[in-house]
DNA sequence: TTTTTTGATTTATGTACACTAATCAAAAGT
DNA sequence: ACTTTTGATTAGTGTACATAAATCAAAAAA
């Protein structure tokens, strides 16, 4: 063997760890965090990794797709918020979530009402909040329905007492409404998500 | 005058920057951030540094004036306008409502958490429900805010007592968290709505 | 042949370090 | 006496760099 044909100097392409074979998959940047803030930039960081992970673990084949697109990404926290972040299922989520997407599953037969009273604070209702009801959801007993009763608007949960469909509240102060043969009662629809503002 | 009395030399106690002078208030450490996540943490950099001049500039006693403006005019029935219950099926079709634009308002600095455990149950807030947190909304005392406290999220109601901010669960099971000086506590931000699942 | 070892090369990563900012007090200036 | 300048000292901050990790292919070993 010669000099000249000994192949390890100088350049070679292709060789070397390759790029993206960080951690998070991608470049990194030195950030200066203090101390206080630690914690949180650590857990990010590492439910990062872990969803990094994932990824790879479920595309082994597949490119990432470039997320630096002009898509307005709202962060989503899925951790759980009484007790930190070390649940391995909610993962941080860094992508968009479209709310209309998320509460309505059927434009057509969904619409909102304006709660009133306090007859279903039980059920997480309360006076002011938005409800998003939809009239394709089947009023089973044991749901919460949006019904016209008389000519009136009420929220109130689908129940079965005795053998007899009740309207009942969730909220021991008022009183259980039953469904007489002649009372005018159209249900307009299923409560699907309340919309409460703090 | 002597070399003996020259006073410049060796250790000066008491000279030089005074520590906490950074602008965060506290020391610091590099740390390797991936490129995706860059964004959100220097928002979270930039939110901690506005937060540290907020603390010094404003009193305890100031209150800022309350941004929780009305929710725009909804298209949506009320219990007063269903009394005259007239054919539901035309009316709201045409007024659809954009839940994204009724819950942000300012997407860049808008994020969700899924609320866990029952200390915020007065608040309308149930475990698993996703919080609306704006970050640009002043976390003053009766807000409900999310913050990061020595690392671990909680939702809980910023309130004033005996002169001293406290974190109040809105639940008479749960325990006050007093903010110590030591504690290492940071608000993320003012929950402003809450999507509650029936 | 196939496998293992080894040197070279390239990227990743933590942090040491050079530089900046802040502060104090002596010295000089007024 | 009072103010300004200047050198020394201490803490803060961005990033350059030394080291580590990953990878390839030649060379050696099996």
């Amino acid at each position: 063997m010669t000099e000249d044909t000994f192949k390890r100097g100088g350049s070679r392409p292709g060789a070397g760890r390759k790029k993206g074979s960080s951690v998070y998959g991608e470049p990194t940047k030195a950030v200066r965090v203090p101390e206080s803030l630690l914690a949180t930039v650590t857990e990010l960081l590492e439910h990062k990794k872990k969803q990094t992970a994932e990824e790879i673990m479920n595309h082994p084949d597949v490119f990432l797709p470039d997320l630096d697109g002009p898509i307005p990404s709202i962060p989503f926290y899925g951790a759980s918020v009484a007790a930190g972040f070390p649940s391995p299922a909610d993962d941080f989520i860094e992508k968009r979530l479209d709310l209309n997407e998320l509460l309505i599953s059927k434009p057509a037969s969904t619409f909102f009402v304006r709660a009133e009273g306090e007859s279903m604070l039980g059920a997480g209702i309360h006076p002011g909040d938005v409800l998003v009801v939809d009239r394709s959801v089947n009023a089973n007993v044991g749901k919460v329905v949006v019904c016209a009763l008389d000519g009136e608007l009420t929220v109130k949960r689908l129940r079965s007492k005795e053998g007899k469909l009740v309207l009942s509240p969730e909220n021991p102060e008022y009183p259980d409404i039953p469904l007489n043969e002649g009372a005018e009662m159209v249900i307009w629809g299923v409560v699907t998500s309340v919309i409460h503002n703090v």
